[in-house]
DNA sequence: GAACGACCTATTTTT
DNA sequence: TAGGTCGTTC
């Protein structure tokens, strides 16, 4: 039991307090992942439970491999058979193994979200409708919405309140697009992200017996990140743990902020009215930050209504108070954060690795690089497009989907005709119509060609069949590598980026073989029980997130949005664009009135700091393609201003522009009151690098450079308005990307 | 199917 | 401003 020596009483708490429900509160930084992970430990360990009786759940599938490895620390091998992982992961393996029960195959395709944006779009072109009234995105979120609140397609179609809703937004047709997605995913024996929890749900709700089965096995529950259940979620660990009623959820009201997709903050404060009986736990000593910072972060949190009573405190050092420093312009911004990097990292000596930038939008990104870049300080950036998402990643994995689940339409729609066959636009609607007149599915119709489409597509198609059929019975015999090699090598699509002897192309054939690596390595797992494809398109289909452990760079900033930065911690944490309307976000507040919480999501950037926070805001800032004057950001304001200190060191002369924002000048009164020095504002200075080109420059075949996609040529002009562009082909993750710039260009050779 | 011109749109994001 | 998309033309 030396493990526990190292806990503090609350922790140890949360880690003894194995029996009946348990919240355990944990504060920023206060340990919660140790207190998780030794709780499973002891139960394993000390309390002999069986690790197969124990399911732990949690969000990303980051912080699923974080505790299985932690976990196995403690407990060796025993921990493989513990269930644990997302609940999107968690709850996929019991509808695979259910799946029947629900009129599904148990091979169901998962569809990721692009698949179902694209499936929305095409049923919004079928029945004919306006697609800019019914863009894919708006309707994607709503229908997901609905399915996160448990209303099936059956009950949002009967009930008048969303029907006036929808007819009020100008949208009447939602729930009928409701429907049909919801039956053309069926049909494709297919199911979303939602689904996976909506049809758990259902599952508990009509097959007793299954329900029973899982309650009993599952003798104890533990929720992380509980803060950001849904309703959906919610109700199924509620369900499952009616019988031991041994659930532990941990989480921190103080860091919901995904509000915005369905978690319900109630779930947490209202934990208490489900278990009278509940035993809370709180975590409030913080292990990683500076008392500046836990104090700060608490000044601004307090002003918050909907929270739970806690106290985070933290016996370590005062540390620096958290520095505040304005710019001009957005990219002058970017050029303070990097000296104020390179300053820190050589005063300090520290690694890049320990340097953090957090902004609200991902667009805020660019000026950062540029300045970076400027600068020779590397950088990388978490988001943006995943492995799984390129292009020719994608096609492979559709075909291996098409392989075990031909009624996949997604899928087929993608690989039909690739590498090209002949098979066009016209025979693919061929094909789907007649689908839908004789009511069978797209796969009976392309094996009955001759009677449907006839002709020169008819032979095409049964070249297709054969290929498909023969893959397939591969699959039956092979494991999932040795079926994904013969995907790639007999479908074509290998030879097709073999041939392709352009630096895109060899980039694209080298993450192909990447992916086969993947599977090769999954198959030689020796923990992997079912080494076949289906069982490998399941693991990966739940796999969204970037994040390659093997990547580490030490010699890197991190730069993302405090979203993706929940969860992590650096040293040196720079929060920009700390600007009224950008954030807190203004659609945030306008749409959805929730100052609160943006201002959580500020909480959560402030605490990922263990040393030292800087704010920065602009005075000036390019959006939607105007520059905009900017006022500091109320948060700025929030923070006890004991805990905050305005930087005098930015430029040593006083700039042009006059101080724009009524809270600068009071800021700048209040300083002069308190005798303090004022810093002057800093000199704007263009840069000299990319300069804003002069299109009448440009023309065909020159070669140009972009500060953000690199090198790229000039394939022709477009016109946009009273404008000229250049439309300038870039290569971005092995995909050609066209760009229609005018601006901030550097003309390498014409 | 590339090239061109015209037009539209614009959070946050995991699974 | 950056970026996408779509119909028309060659």
């Amino acid at each position: 039991m030396d493990y526990l020596k190292s806990l503090n009483e609350p922790q140890l708490d949360g880690v003894l307090t194995t029996e009946g429900p348990t919240m355990i509160i944990a504060g920023a930084g206060s340990g919660k992942t140790r207190v998780l992970t030794y709780r499973i430990a002891y139960l394993i360990k000390e309390k002999g439970v069986d690790p197969f009786n124990i399911l732990a759940l949690t969000f990303t599938n980051k912080a699923a491999m974080e505790m299985r490895h932690r976990i196995e620390q403690e407990v060796g091998s025993d921990a493989r058979n513990l269930w644990m992982g997302t609940f999107h992961s968690v709850f996929a393996r019991i509808l695979r193994a259910e799946a029947e029960k629900l009129g599904y195959p148990s091979n169901f395709t998962i569809y990721d979200t692009d698949d179902s944006k694209s499936l929305i779009k095409k049923i919004v072109k079928e029945l004919g409708l306006d697609d800019k009234v019914y863009k894919a995105n708006v309707v994607y979120n709503r229908i997901s919405s609905a399915k996160n609140r448990l209303i099936s397609w059956q009950e949002y179609t009967s009930n008048p309140i969303y029907k006036s809703d929808d007819e009020n937004a100008l949208k009447p047709e939602m729930g009928r697009l409701y429907k049909v997605y919801c039956d053309r995913c069926f049909k494709a024996g297919a199911m979303d992200f939602d689904d996976l929890l909506f049809n758990t749900n259902v599952l508990f709700r009509d097959h007793l017996d299954v329900l029973n089965k899982y309650q009993h096995k599952f003798k104890y529950v533990l929720v992380d990140e509980f803060q950001d259940t849904n309703i959906s979620q919610y109700l199924i660990t509620k369900k499952l743990s009616s019988v031991h009623r041994n659930i532990a959820v941990v989480g921190d009201d103080a860091q919901s902020i995904y509000a915005f997709r369905g978690a319900d903050i109630q779930n947490i404060l209202n934990f208490e009215k489900d278990y009278p009986e509940l035993k809370v736990v709180k975590l409030e000593q913080n292990y990683r930050s500076t008392q500046n910072i836990v104090n700060a972060a608490n000044s601004v949190i307090s002003r918050n209504k909907a929270q739970l009573p806690k106290n985070v405190w933290t016996s370590n050092d005062q540390g620096e108070p958290i520095e505040l420093m304005r710019a001009t312009t957005d990219n002058e911004e970017g050029k303070i954060v990097a000296s104020s990097i390179f300053e820190n990292k050589m005063q300090k000596q520290l690694d890049y690795s320990e340097f953090a930038v957090l902004y609200r939008t991902n667009s805020q990104s660019r000026a950062i690089e540029e300045a970076l870049r400027r600068m020779n300080i590397k950088y990388k950036i978490v988001g943006g497009l995943s492995f799984y998402q390129r292009k020719e990643i994608k096609d492979l994995i559709c075909y291996l989907r098409f392989v075990m689940n031909h009624q996949d339409e997604e899928a087929f729609r993608r690989i039909i005709n690739l590498p090209k066959r002949g098979i066009g636009q016209s025979t693919i609607d061929k094909i789907v119509i007649a689908a839908f007149d004789h009511d069978i599915s797209i796969w009976e119709v392309m094996n009955n060609a001759g009677s449907f489409i006839g002709g020169r597509g008819a032979e095409a198609i049964g070249n297709f069949v054969a290929l498909i059929r023969s893959l397939e019975i591969d699959s039956q015999r092979k494991d999932a590598f040795e079926t994904a090699t013969a995907v790639a090598k007999n479908s074509g699509l290998l030879k097709e980026l073999y041939d392709d002897k352009t630096i895109e192309g060899l980039n694209r054939y080298e993450n192909v073989q990447e992916l086969l690596n993947a599977i090769k390595e999954f198959v030689d797992n020796p923990e992997v029980e079912d080494k076949s494809l289906g069982a490998f398109l399941q693991q990966i289909a739940l796999i969204t997130d970037v994040q390659n452990s093997n990547e580490e760079d030490p010699e890197a900033v991190t730069l993302m949005t405090i979203h993706s930065a929940k969860g992590l911690e650096f040293k040196y944490v720079y929060i920009v664009g700390m600007e009224e309307d950008l954030f807190p976000s203004q659609m945030m507040i306008s749409t959805r009135a929730d100052l609160e919480e943006e201002r959580r999501l500020f909480y959560v950037a402030i605490t990922r700091a263990q040393q030292k926070v800087y704010l920065t805001y602009a005075l000036s800032r390019y959006r939607f393609g105007r520059p905009k004057s900017c006022e500091p950001s109320r948060f700025i304001e929030e923070i006890d201003p004991s805990y905050l200190k305005v930087n005098k060191l930015l430029s040593a002369r006083e700039p042009q522009a006059p101080i724009s924002s009524n809270f600068a000048k009071n800021l700048v009164s209040s300083m002069r009151r308190q005798g303090q020095q004022v810093p002057p504002k800093p000199l704007h200075q263009p840069s000299t690098d990319f300069v804003a080109s002069d299109t009448s420059k440009l023309s065909t075949g020159m070669k140009v450079e972009h500060p953000k996609f690199g090198f790229g040529k000039v394939t022709g002009m477009d016109t946009d308005g009273a404008n000229k562009k250049a439309r300038i082909l870039f290569d971005r993750h092995g995909e050609k990307v066209l760009l229609l710039s005018f601006a901030k260009l550097r003309i390498v050779e014409s």
